[in-house]
DNA sequence: TGACTGAAGAGAGCAGTGCTCTCGAATTGG
DNA sequence: CCAATTCGAGAGCACTGCTCTCTTCAGTCA
């Protein structure tokens, strides 16, 4: 960024603060608009300074070049995709809709999956750049990886929750061949690093299938890829997603 | 294209069909050097005319624009993609390799994802345009989609011959709820309209599990989306890929 | 062989892009 | 009230994709 965005404490912000901050919100507003309607490719700084009746220069007092523009526009998505997990991974149990539906571990998850799947849809675009093919400058370093895992965090949460409680079902009768040593050693440190010790590395293994086809499937159906094939059908989305749910041993 | 490039019989070529030939190759070849050295985003049609020592405009005469010229690409990466896939899907069981190694279905397809694997580290920019976010213009109708879902159709052959000639294990204890009369009649339509009528619509379900699986984890290894955990870590890849095509009913 | 046709390349030019620089005007904090 | 900082405007550079015109030359047909 330009000046860095300190949070200034609270009330007492200048008249220049409060045009810049909420220039800001415009600026990526618009920018947002126009990835929404044209995808990444189309979206130039030049236009959404136009849109906002600026010249194309003023609008790297804001953003430091376009690229910066995107990151933060990725970090937001990231953020907002992250905050829709997190509100169906996390609900209290006790919430109205809670009350009619099913509030299982594997509810949890298959219903995490649908609300990521339903966000993706809305935002195809948005999507698209956060689970598409990265361009080179964008979203480089620290400051999206915070958000960048919040999605899966969300779902990684919900499997953590269950081993912790014991309330991971075994698996099934192990037709599997074992883990090589190294990999479950690895899988447990990883397990440990996050702070989900409960979780073994089978069932790592088994959560991180789940959650690269959860994503994969996503992919697939928005960039067209099951264009021949069931196209945007839920139905099958929902019986991939709980079979490998229950793989996990969710239930 | 601009001419339609018809498969000129055989011999007799006039001179300037050849040297229409050998530019198109070269243009070819420059634009898929940029586009590995410097992904989709940089790839400019002026640059590849300046490599080859022309002007823009002479470019112009071979391909209709930048995205018939990216699609063209796209169009050979997945059929390079895709003949690698066969290879190794479709190897027959005498070859030299097959001696020492391992023939059986499951084998097939763990070698043939490894493989799909291996072709998207050794060419990510060209993977990323095949299995990344779309970008508007390209790629769009019947040209790519023969040649877009070769490599999928590999790995679906291993399961369809498989499941031919009754070589499918049968799926482990139902543990999962039935699958959606509607989606269950979808699913065998699919099959039988591909040729795969052997497919059960169980079977299918965990086939796309599988291929999206896939294709999800490669995509994530690949752009990064594994930064803070195990990342191009072949083990991993290995057992989780392994553990799908088992519960395809693989062996 | 010679003339006509069509293809290929060169070059200029247009509209658009990201980005830099300079120069006034406005706002701020001392 | 004044100096310092911030902001917007404008011109300009290098680059892009693409179009148009003009010239040259190979291929074909009479």
């Amino acid at each position: 960024m330009t000046t860095d965005e300190t949070v200034v404490p609270a009330v007492h912000r200048t008249a220049r603060q409060r045009a810049r901050e909420q220039i800001t919100t415009e600026l990526l507003g618009a920018a947002r608009r126009q990835l929404a309607a044209e995808g990444a490719a189309g979206l130039s700084l030049r236009s959404v300074a136009r849109e906002l009746g600026m010249v194309s220069s003023a609008v790297y007092r804001y953003f430091d070049s376009r690229d910066a523009l995107l990151t933060r526009l990725i970090v937001d998505a990231y953020d907002a995709l992250g905050a829709t997990a997190e509100a169906v991974a996390e609900a209290p149990e006790s919430t109205a809709e809670a009350a009619a539906e099913d509030t299982g571990d594997l509810a949890r998850w298959v219903n995490t999956a649908r609300a990521i799947r339903a966000w993706a849809f809305d935002h195809p675009h948005e999507y698209g750049l956060l689970y598409g093919s990265p361009v080179p400058g964008y979203a480089a370093p620290e400051t999206t990886v915070a958000s960048g895992t919040r999605p899966s965090r969300a779902l990684v949460g919900i499997v953590a929750r269950a081993a912790a409680a014991g309330r991971l079902a075994p698996p099934s009768p192990a037709e599997a061949p074992p883990l090589p040593a190294a990999l479950a050693a690895e899988l447990e440190a990883l397990a440990r690093q996050i702070g989900a010790d409960a979780v073994s590395p089978e069932v790592a293994v088994a959560m991180i299938g789940a959650w690269t086809q959860l994503f994969g499937l996503v992919s697939f159906e928005l960039f067209g890829q099951t264009r021949n094939m069931v196209v945007g059908n839920a139905a099958l989305f929902d019986a991939a997603v709980t079979r490998q749910a229950l793989a996990i041993g969710l239930r």
